[in-house]
DNA sequence: CCCCTTTGTCAGTTGACGCTAACGTTAGCT
DNA sequence: AGCTAACGTTAGCGTCAACTGACAAAGGGG
């Protein structure tokens, strides 16, 4: 429990964005300048230069600068608090099946019907 | 890649609220009635309402009806599609990590300095 | 049948977020 | 210095999402 809530807070929030996380996916394989970036979509720069700032102020991308260009490249650290996050809520529910588990076993009663929408 | 795009979607769009959750880390636990969920926020009942209709959409949680009651439980299936997502991610970055550290060794090039904020 | 409990649903409001257009800034080149 | 390229920043606009309050539905008890 040594992470913060605030940053599975930021982090979640912009990984909830799809073309935050398009980005994302393009420079998880090459560091690409924000001009390379914004080229690979058809909204304009100025969008695609803020979520960047998003990225960057949740920690999911380094930035490197070179004369007027920005390199963003992403940061696998930057995912180790989300992952902490879903690794506790995981490990919480499967204690609950298992205990759900061994009262079925103990009491007989199967009438569980999880229903999904 | 058998993973919907619009599962990870739904259940990162679910996740980015803060209330939600709260919400699910209540049911990851025990499964409680939605007054009783909702008792323990200082919001409307309705706005916990709704906050089950989005998470019960998304799969995190199921839902049980029991009378007038409606018992909530979370649902740890739900999370595989995020899991896997930020594994493949995560993967992807370490392969350029790997990339670049040998690139290092032949070229002798540790001006990387990958700045965060 | 009437009443109460439990819960979802429907307008309506407010705040946050993503987008565009115009402007400012910094670096490199001649 | 002057010019251009590559970005970030700000103001303004439209849209979506979270919240409230009033109403509806459905089950249980007298």
């Amino acid at each position: 429990m040594v992470e913060d809530e605030s940053q599975v807070d930021d982090a979640l929030r912009a990984l909830a964005e799809p073309r935050r996380r398009a980005i994302l996916r393009l420079v998880a394989t090459d560091e690409l300048a924000a001009g390379e970036i914004a080229a690979a979509f058809d909204v304009t720069r100025t969008a695609i230069s803020q979520h960047l700032t998003v990225l960057k102020d949740s920690g999911l991308v380094s930035e490197r600068r070179a004369g007027t260009r920005r390199f963003y490249r992403a940061r696998p650290e930057g995912l180790d608090g989300l992952r902490q996050f879903l690794d506790e809520m995981w490990s919480d529910a499967l204690d609950v099946g298992r205990r759900l588990v061994e009262a079925d076993r103990a009491d007989g009663t199967p009438e569980i019907s999880s229903d999904v929408a």
